[in-house]
RNA sequence: GGUACCUUAGCCGAGUGGCUAGGCACCGGUCUGCAAAACCGGCUACGGCGGUUCGACUCCGCCAGGUACCUCCA
């Protein structure tokens, strides 16, 4: 905690420290989902990623504000000219209103989201709560002379920004690449350039969500919700935006566009990307439709999965590896992370259990400040959680007898695994205790008594039966020194 | 085609110019009537070829393979 934060910032492509903009306070802008479809592991990612960071500020006693917007309103399919609102294609399928899906899917995705023990953010803006916000943004584009109107709709001036300023500093594109290689499209574009981006589209007659404004009946581009509604919340300039790496081009680029002819300046101080999730070598992604939803990882119900997997589970595993490296699923990968959660989490009741000796050479503090260091450097979640499975052995050795604690220290131990395991990495243990069910619990722990007695006059045989009986109907057995557990 | 990144033991994954990350699996042991569970121990890897260096998995070059973005995507 005595050291420096440092976060990797996208725009630089350096670590940097960080310095908030107006201390105490911290300002984190992160794009949601597009609530079309049900939540998949994917997006699990970014909500895990900037919850550490959420978590970690609170630890470091920031005030932070973290806005996370749910799109409803402005997301195409395929090409900005042809392409039909993904909402508005969900809803006319499903012959619902819009926000009916809107209301559905980010109900969905809160409940996910809940169960993976992420914080709420401090503000969940809906792009169709700020369409007045971004009229008055494109407005201020237009008169600056940053975009143009053209049959009822208005596109950003591309090419007239980038002689200005740089197109391309985030993504680290060129423009003249741009041009050189941007596909031919089908269809007629109205569009200057076809790298130009919309900020107000006309509506189609078959459209249905659709807004007055000075240009036409219509809805306002992708890109302009984020940079809108951060500003209103967070200030023109604020510290951090983050996001899912496939956002860098060309979302958070044309944020930085946008951003930068409306306030005059490119308004976020660190640009924050996770990395994605693969699957067999591959992005997980809503159009190659190799995405595992989280309602099926949790339920099991998928042909992919081996087993359900607890959200804990999947938390863990995604806490694993550093959020700027692909993470690649498996149900190997899967089962890991669900054996060494459940072990972390048993080396915590064992830890609540082992008492101080006057003395011992265990150093905590050093645990403490390892931990630390690993947090400060941009996030290292898997050093942190590698440093907490060190301290597990020492654990079980006093626990063993093998080795000793002094009170100081243990107090500490304690200290580190609390702020660590459960408020920062936001770890907790899920697992479904069978005391859920008085009946049932008073009925095993019967059986199980009667097996004991089994055992003492040697009736393997009835032992073994009752045993196997418990095995086949999901219930496992573990026998102590002096007596019995057993789990579901 | 352009741009960027990646290649670490059976699997997932950190990291560093010299000091065997960690987890899971596997193998051995302790415990147990036998198991299971738990615990202890073992398993010493860095795509290929060159170069720089006293020393490279770590830096540089080339080659091979892979991925991402360039269109919606977290």
């Amino acid at each position: 905690m005595q050291n420096k934060l440092f976060l990797y910032n996208s725009l630089s492509r350096k670590k940097e420290e960080f310095v908030p903009l107006n201390f105490p306070f911290v300002g984190m802008y992160v794009c949601g989902p597009t609530v079309y479809g049900d939540a998949h592991l994917g997006h699990a990612r970014p909500a895990i990623t900037f919850d550490l960071l959420f978590r970690y500020f609170k630890h470091l006693n920031y005030k932070v504000r973290y806005v996370r917007n749910i799109t409803d309103v402005g997301h195409l399919e395929n090409d900005a000219d042809q392409g039909e609102d993904k909402i508005g294609k969900k809803a006319r399928i499903e012959k619902l209103e819009p926000m009916e899906v809107v209301q559905y899917f980010s109900d969905r995705y809160h409940v996910e989201m809940n169960k993976l023990n992420t914080l709420t953010p401090s503000i969940e803006p809906r792009a169709s709560g700020h369409i007045i916000e971004q009229i008055e943004m494109t407005k201020k584009i237009l008169e600056a002379g940053y975009a143009y109107e053209i049959n009822g709709s208005v596109y950003f001036d591309v090419e007239k920004y980038n002689k200005k300023y740089n197109y391309g500093k985030l993504s680290g594109r060129v423009l003249e690449d741009l041009i050189a290689n941007t596909r031919e499209l089908d269809g007629q574009s109205e569009k200057r350039n076809n790298f130009d981006f919309a900020l107000w589209k006309k509506a189609s007659p078959e459209h249905i969500m659709k807004w007055p404004s000075p240009w036409s009946l219509g809805f306002p581009g992708w890109h302009l919700e984020c940079s809108a509604m951060g500003h209103k919340y967070l200030g023109e300039k604020f510290d951090i935006h983050g996001g899912g790496m496939d956002l860098l081009f060309p979302h958070h680029e044309c944020e930085i566009a946008q951003n930068t002819i409306a306030v005059g300046e490119n308004s976020v101080k660190y640009w924050i990307h996770n990395n994605m999730i693969t699957i067999n070598g591959q992005k997980m992604g809503k159009s190659l439709g190799n995405f595992i939803t989280l309602d099926d990882l949790f339920n099991g119900t998928n042909k992919v999965l081996k087993k359900a997997y607890s959200p804990m589970t999947i938390r863990f595993f995604i806490l694993q590896a550093h959020y700027r490296s692909t993470l690649d699923f498996s149900n190997e990968a899967l089962q890991a992370a669900e054996k060494g959660l459940a072990r972390l989490m048993k080396g915590v009741e064992t830890l609540n259990k082992i008492k101080a000796s006057t003395e011992g050479k265990f150093n905590a503090s050093e645990l403490k400040t390892k931990c630390y260091d690993a947090m400060n450097d941009d996030l290292n979640s898997p050093i942190v959680i590698a440093h907490l499975f060190d301290a597990l052995k020492t654990i079980n050795a006093i626990d063993a007898g093998t080795e000793n604690i002094d009170d100081t220290n243990l107090n500490i131990l304690k200290e580190v695994y609390n702020i660590f395991l459960f408020d920062i990495l936001g770890l907790k243990n899920d697992n479904q205790q069978a005391g859920n069910n008085e009946m049932l619990k008073e009925v095993v722990d019967m059986v199980l008594y009667l097996r004991m007695q089994a055992k003492a006059n040697k009736d393997y045989a009835t032992s073994d039966f009752i045993r196997n009986e418990l095995t086949k109907i999901g219930i496992t057995v573990k026998d102590k020194k002096d007596g019995f557990e057993w789990e579901v």
